[in-house]
DNA sequence: GGTCAGAGTTGCGCAATACAACCTTGACAG
DNA sequence: CTGTCAAGGTTGTATTGCGCAACTCTGACC
């Protein structure tokens, strides 16, 4: 075993730390919203105007776990689905008012917890790692 | 907004991307093991005869999750409960053969998929990352 | 001997997800 | 003009991972 295979093991195990952690973590992120519902509510907000299908398309979920997910953060008031202009069968997402309070108040919060998180770190790291951790994430061909 | 404050925002949208990618190619990690089923497997040969608890609380979940998971990869074959010698409600966890082969194999494939993941990187941004994220995981007082 | 704590297991229910079948409507071929 | 098809979604059904609460043992301690 290389010395680089026991880098991969290191960033392997932190990998599962990490998602069961996200996963544990995930579900009290603020009591308002879950996991999956903060995901979607933030993208639409990253993003004007995306259908569902994008939604699928970048997280790599079914169309109708997107449908129904999204079916709640409606019926909860946090968003809408508009007609398309010209494509009848096509619905835009956007944020109501609620939805857009409620995603800064998450993401408010979330920046707390991230900051305590890692209070200690020199700039410097948080830097490297914010970039690293992005070159990962993306890194998908 | 101060600029940390952007790169947590960047560290944060990294997070979520992580988590939904882990979890979505965590199901055919390799079509013998579930996410949860190695992870387990994982623990247990890495920390020889570690006790259902210790597997609750390094994850985060739940000892009757565990415990249920344990059943599955019992009755699969991939490990054993055996008796603690001094302590008698407590069992300990050990591998079977089977089991081991199966840890392998699947741990085999995965620094395969990681390494051409990381196929571009420089040995010096694997060492980085690899340091910085598994400080990242760990820290949690 | 009676209460208690530790380690697990089981009953029950929920949430996220996939897969497959379906609906609606515009587009395009003949 | 009609028939087939593709795009975008929704709904039916089942599975999986998980938590909470109740329960079971069994040694320890007063």
């Amino acid at each position: 075993m290389t010395a680089r295979d026991e880098l991969l093991d290191v960033i392997h195990e932190a990998i599962i730390l990490f998602s069961r952690n996200a996963r544990v973590r995930a579900n009290n992120m603020y009591d308002e919203l879950s996991f999956v519902a903060y995901t979607m509510l933030s993208y639409v907000g990253t993003f004007p105007h995306p259908t569902a299908s994008d939604l699928a398309e970048r997280y790599g979920l079914e169309k109708s776990t997107v449908s129904r997910q999204l079916s709640q953060l409606e019926a909860d008031g946090l968003l809408r689905r508009v007609a398309h202009p010209s494509r009848p069968r096509t619905k835009l997402l956007e944020l109501t008012d609620t939805g857009r309070a409620c995603l800064a108040h998450v993401r408010q919060h979330q920046r707390k917890g991230l900051q305590e998180r890692l209070g200690r770190w020199p700039d410097e790291d948080v830097e490297t790692f914010s970039r690293l951790l992005w070159r990962f994430v993306t890194e998908l061909d």
